[in-house]
DNA sequence: GATTAAGTGAACAGATCTGTCTATGTCAAA
DNA sequence: TTTGACATAGACAGATCTGTTCACTTAATC
């Protein structure tokens, strides 16, 4: 529909990952996609525009992911919030890895009131939305933010340290503590 | 002994946590401490090595709070690993919390080869190092890595969400999967 | 073939960044 | 009082950044 948009986007995303937001430069994301500024600038009101948009991306993308593998576990009978930690799994092993966009952004646009961090809070929560939907158990508050806690740590070790199987730690942590909260 | 220099990190350190590496400009930090720009120069070659003595005095400012805690632990029989956690509470609430410099660091200097990069995996193995010298237990290996999960998920849940109480949170996991260890 | 929409390339403005340098001021010790 | 170490203020260079503008090209459609 508009591959240009779709292509500065998907080439904005990659640098952003190596290289952090603000020491990418908007000509450096043009030589790279071949795209002019004046086509870049018609898409985009601003780099906070098209930062947002990578964002906005990458938002439906983890969305879908771990919605998929929730759903195909609640339809097989498996666990659907270990199932998280499979896509996560999945995540960490994909070539594109390069840690939490979200979190990374976080860091950069610091201010709570930028609208990129907000974007980025909302993210969180919306994660978080999606593993209290998929605890079937009591206590689920106060579940939902230890999975979120293990999902969070998880994602930084496999960035920071390049712990690959950082995921499947986290998930026989999440097994343990989901099989005592049955059981109780 | 140089109280300018001393001065001068104190002033970064606090801006750059607010608003970021990048966006945080050197004439910002001479403004805000008060001091000149060749004085800057004088004590740091450049931008960079600026930023390279905040994170040494962040690296042993919080190796610092995480020994004494652990030592405490130790002296008065009570579990040294779980104490860490404790150390994260003080430091969640206290006023200049802002994440994790390190991995803030890490995101906006993403390539492995950047020596700020290099420091923050460097200080996050030296933490992981604490946390397996803390264990009393076989499968030390594999505990550490499980404490550092939740050590590096709580900091993010405090920082993105707010949730001052992260600390406390991973703190009743490490203290499940603990407990369980030590049962078997 | 003419029209229209979309994109390119390049120059440009204005701001900001790091880092250098000079001229000046201050203060303590010799 | 002189000297020297240390600090400041600020101009400056050179690069880079975001965002605007304009003349030209290409391609598809009527």
């Amino acid at each position: 529909m508009q591959p240009r948009r779709q292509h500065l986007i998907d080439t904005a995303y990659r640098l952003f990952n190596e290289h952090g937001y603000h020491a990418t430069g908007i000509d450096w994301i043009l030589a790279e996609s071949g795209v002019s500024k004046a086509t870049l600038y018609k898409y985009f009101r601003s780099k906070e525009a098209l930062i947002l948009a990578v964002l906005q991306q990458r938002h439906r993308q983890v969305m879908d992911l771990i919605r998929r593998f929730v759903n195909d576990a609640q339809d097989n009978n498996t666990n659907p919030t270990l199932a998280i930690f499979d896509a996560l799994d999945t995540w960490f092993k994909s070539d594109g890895f390069f840690g939490c966009n979200f979190i990374n952004a976080s860091a950069e646009y610091a201010q709570c009131d930028d609208p990129i961090h907000q974007f980025a809070a909302d993210h969180k929560a919306a994660i978080r939305q999606l593993v209290s939907e998929s605890l079937i158990t009591k206590h689920r508050q106060q579940l939902t933010l230890e999975i979120a806690i293990l999902i969070d740590g998880a994602i930084a070790l496999a960035h920071t340290s390049g712990e690959r199987d950082a995921a499947l730690i986290a998930r026989r942590v999440a097994a343990r503590i989901l099989d005592q909260e049955s059981i109780e």
